[in-house]
DNA sequence: CAAGGTTACATACAGCCTGCACGTAACTTA
DNA sequence: TAAGTTACGTGCAGGCTGTATGTAACCTTG
């Protein structure tokens, strides 16, 4: 059977996906370094000359491979925060919605683990600006635009809500009780968002 | 010239130090990954037989060499903060010491970016857990003792505030403005501990 | 203090993995 | 349809990790 005529985009996107998926399942599964190329493309059904003619390195589709996955979280960030909202309860819900994503080794593994290491703190943020951080900056803005905050630096008050989320997640992970940590964490969060919409 | 007759303990120890130390020096300028074996024993001046039998593989030396950055860490966080004060002032001055420490890149390197990709998170916070993660949760414990707080689950929150205090010397090494990043992150934090004891 | 045993170290080797060079096939353009 | 460009296939070189095996230093026991 011939595979029907395709243009040189088609193909390429076509790779280019199939090799994404591949690093998403198995970066997730193994790690950045516990995985090799031959893995790799055996899993997405491409060769090595076709990852390393797309990507760069082994780095470089690491990084795609994160923000495909950033792209995904984002989504489901979006639909489940409520449109309208003051702060407190933007972030919670967007709170509960993150750790519920990271359940998904997807995010922990590829997102938390291995970005930083991988391609240094400073490119992983970059990567995260567009979404996930830049969703959490948008919210702050806005609400130190309707006087729903004190006039606080948005840019590394929202660095450091991303890392009380990712601490949170991580920290879940590995509790014993799941399910009471994710309550104490809640409470802690609550505790500091309310105190943080606080004039003083 | 014969070198001096030594005990076991004596050779097992220099060795290790050697070792350790060089991890500490080379780890910390190209990364877990971009430190061979053979760099490391050169460095050391001992062979790759000698870091193979002192630790397992490659990735304890780097436990230990974690370790080691952590206590000295650790002591210079003991003798910053002052022994009697409030919350406030305590975890003030610690994050004022801990960002001071942070400008050496053996901190950021080998604690915030490589610990947990390397030795996994759950192991990487193990090995925080006896210096600064624990000097934390021991500053909350008294401080909840004291009733300077209100009663929040301990140990989750001290995992929060040193998610807090890695991200903000991250953010700050990569911030074009160091010193006006600084004041604005400073300004941040204590926003969020001055809410922390204030009961609502 | 001597002989056997144990610990610490040295080195050669096997296996794996990455990135590149070079060749081929698929598509595009004139 | 022929030339040119893009996408892909594959063998090779270099490096790196961990282990196996041998040797030297140290310790113990009679």
């Amino acid at each position: 059977m011939k595979v029907a005529r395709r243009t040189q985009a088609d193909r390429t996107a076509a790779t280019r996906a199939a090799l994404v998926a591949a690093g998403r399942k198995l970066f997730a599964e193994h790690g950045f370094a516990g995985v090799g190329t031959e893995t790799l493309v055996r899993e997405a059904g491409v060769s090595r000359g076709a990852l390393y003619h797309q990507f760069g390195d082994k780095t470089e589709l690491f990084a795609e491979v994160l923000a495909d996955v950033e792209g995904t979280v984002t989504q489901s960030l979006v639909a489940a925060v409520p449109v309208d909202g003051d702060l407190v309860t933007v972030m919670t819900s967007a709170l509960e919605a993150w750790l519920d994503a990271c359940e998904n080794p997807e995010i922990q593994r590829i997102v938390l683990i291995d970005g930083p290491s991988v391609l240094g703190w400073a490119r992983w943020r970059a990567i995260c600006q567009p979404h996930v951080l830049g969703l959490i900056q948008a919210a702050l803005a806005q609400a130190a635009a309707d006087g729903g905050m004190p006039p606080l630096p948005v840019k590394p008050l929202g660095h450091v809500l991303l890392a009380v989320a990712d601490e949170a997640a991580l920290y879940l992970n590995d509790a014993a009780d799941r399910a009471s940590a994710r309550e104490e964490i809640m409470q802690i969060v609550s505790a500091l968002l309310r105190a943080l919409v606080t004039p003083q």
